[in-house]
DNA sequence: ATTCTGACTTGCT
DNA sequence: AAGCAAGCCAGAA
């Protein structure tokens, strides 16, 4: 349960406009990959602003194009192709400018951040050090 | 222990 | 730009 909260609080501190791929989460958390990430948001992402969260090309999750967008364009963030002819006739393709969009987290941002990675790290150590001691 | 399955990534055509 | 193969990480069967 840890690491999803972990995952959810960080996606909490994201805010509107700015966007971060998977494999950033898990990158600042320190632990996991882009497809843990992506489970997590997968089952739990309905709680928070899962359009922030996205693929490291740009594209918004599979299936979720049209919402997402909508909170895009809504939110303002950097976007390139064309959002506009894709939602007239859904032909067209489009991005998230995650050159533009790529969220810079604060000083603030990245003691909470070092907070929950501290938090996983020592969660996993207790659990290993558990294991330990049933293999003696 | 092994195999399968993902809201993933990267590198190569 | 679009498709494909491999690599990757954990949880579930």
């Amino acid at each position: 349960m840890e690491y999803v909260e972990a995952v959810l609080e960080l996606v909490g501190l994201i805010p509107p406009g700015s966007a971060v791929s998977y494999g950033d989460v898990a990158e600042l958390l320190g632990s996991g990959g882009p497809r843990q990430v992506g489970s997590v948001m997968s089952r739990h992402g309905s709680s928070v602003a899962w359009w922030r969260v996205l693929r490291a090309s740009g594209a918004a999750p599979d299936g979720h194009e049209a919402d997402a967008l909508r909170h895009y364009l809504s939110e303002g963030t950097a976007l390139r192709g064309n959002p506009e002819e894709y939602l007239r006739n859904g032909e067209s393709s489009w991005r998230v400018d995650l050159r533009v969009a790529r969220w810079q987290p604060s000083d603030a941002d990245f003691d909470r951040i070092e907070a929950l990675a501290e938090g996983l790290a020592t969660a996993s150590a207790k659990m290993s050090e558990a294991n330990d001691g049933m293999t003696q």
